[in-house]
DNA sequence: CTGAAAGCGCTAACAC
DNA sequence: GTGTTAGCGCTTTCAG
């Protein structure tokens, strides 16, 4: 382990002056001679030396650490990247911290000790974040995540409306009749209420069907024939192609489908999904940088709302040409 | 910020007490009298006292960090989280180290900044893997990987044998006309091989397809009325289906089709596709564990060779019903 | 049983 | 321009 000291000793010259040249602060401030300079940085290559990022963290008092709590679904990934890469950007990495059976405390409190300079919760429910001790925790931490920690502030990604960006497309298509799929997932919930709205404004009559594990909805829904439906998620609407394939029915061509989160697997069914593209790593990207922004100023941006993008696919047109990868 | 120090202020005592009984360092070595170890106990709490680990590990010479190196694609989520969890079993937390630009020097580099104890490079093909300078790196970091760092060695998920699995489970379904569509991808490619291999033991003729930007072979592939088709990735597998859609045909009543990765996709098309299962999460989870016996011992556990699982759903099969989720 | 003292690697005032 | 000095928060001998 080479350190400074070794350095300095090698080179004769003093520890600040090894330190002065190393963090770059000689070219600014101008206090040491060329001559110095090289000889410095000719010895800690030679020795091989490589600076302590923690020490100096520590002694800085920050570490350049940024914390991302959540359990890490698999479909997180880009938010994960989002933030890395966000974080990179402005001289930060990231540290994960497991949410364990659900003990926000616990993680936040972990976080705390890696002394990270901020937190983002990712994929946590409200039910979760409702049990943290933010009295404890808000005024030593800054937290970022995808809704507002504290509960009664907006979401930053609005599902209804995202939501009603699919049934509107229904009514350009031309469908009226035009049934839902949900179940009780958090935000799936959030998308039925989405069509709910947009139906009641469109003057359309709702068609609900929930799938749970005791009842399964799809054969229902096949047997009401319906001209479209839209599903609270890409897995139900996959599913409800897989029945319809079952019954020998085809999509569009007998019933339009339309799912919800642009997830891999609504471009590789037959026919592809149209659905509605949360902008997992581009609000992760807002997200870290709003974070960011907050431990630098104490500041926060300003909350924007994002709604999703439709991405049309052959399951609620004609067309059924699959995309180009 | 509260520290040692004020606690022992606050307690009367000298900075090593709280140090002795904070650590849980008192319990064993019987050395402080249970009043004072009481009242540091509670004058840390009332104080709100919370450790810092970073000092912690940077005065003990370990930082109880591991590094993950990796472009952190989607479908490494499962590894990130075995990582992860068997990590936390450990006591060791993990830091996040992107590989930018391929740039796997780099990425070295900063891990042994950040004093990580070990990294796991995840999901890096052998052509970055080779252009690290591991004569630098490999003393001075331990490193673990789904393959080995050094080139030659052997991999630990045999791709050739796991994909020979769905060859067999062709032939044993009476299938002998059993094509192979691959792409170019590293993976993908010892699929292939392993398609070939199990073929020629079978003594049967092999029908490649190699699907390209240039050229779609799915048409061809339909056109040479196969009986059953090796996808060399869930992906291909999906794309022949809707091919297939296209063309009015059915899986399997047509011909049987099996893919490879067993991706969330794979239980979503129709029919659900039957595939081989590569253990992402399992892996991890030993791969964590080697590495941490490793940074422990300074030996390697025996390297395994995993073979992964065939998943048999509908699209090999007469019985199309979707699997629960 | 408890406390004083040294040191981990690095930064940053402040003299020389 | 360069070196001295004093910390940062914590662990760890080693006396008392």
């Amino acid at each position: 382990m080479i350190t400074m000291k070794d350095i300095a000793a090698e080179a004769n010259v003093s520890r600040t002056t090894v330190s002065f040249v190393l963090s770059g602060r000689c070219e600014k401030d101008q206090k040491i001679s060329p001559q110095v300079v090289k000889k410095v940085r000719e010895t800690a290559e030679k020795l091989g030396y490589i600076p302590n990022d923690l020490v100096q963290g520590f002694v800085k008092g920050k570490s350049s650490v940024l914390g991302i709590i959540s359990t890490f679904p698999d479909y997180l990934m880009p938010l994960v990247r989002g933030y890395s890469d966000e974080a990179a950007r402005h001289g930060y990495s990231l540290r994960l911290i497991p949410l364990e059976k659900g003990d926000i405390n616990k993680a936040l409190m972990s976080a705390l000790r890696a002394r990270v300079e901020g937190v983002a919760l990712v994929g946590v429910t409200e039910r979760i974040r409702e049990k943290a001790d933010w009295d404890f925790f808000l005024p030593k931490l800054p937290v970022s995540g995808l809704m507002d920690p504290v509960k009664g502030r907006t979401f930053r990604f609005n599902q209804e409306k995202s939501a009603a960006l699919v049934v509107d497309h229904f009514v350009e298509m031309g469908y009226k009749k035009i049934f839902c799929i949900y179940d009780k997932g958090e935000y799936v919930l959030k998308r039925k209420d989405g069509y709910c709205k947009s139906m009641k404004e469109h003057l359309l009559q709702e068609y609900l069907f929930m799938d749970s594990p005791e009842e399964n909805c799809f054969e229902k829904v096949i047997c009401g024939k319906p001209e479209a439906v839209f599903c609270g998620s890409d897995y139900l609407a996959a599913r409800l192609l897989q029945e319809m394939s079952k019954h020998f029915l085809r999509c569009p061509d007998d019933f339009a489908v339309a799912g919800f989160g642009n997830l891999v697997l609504s471009r590789f069914t037959s026919p592809p999904l149209t659905t509605v593209e949360e902008p997992y790593y581009e609000n992760a990207v807002a997200g870290c940088r709003n974070l960011i922004h907050f431990i630098r100023t104490g500041e926060s941006l300003p909350r924007e709302e994002i709604i999703g993008k439709l991405i049309i696919r052959g399951s609620t047109g004609k067309n059924c040409e699959p995309e180009k990868e």
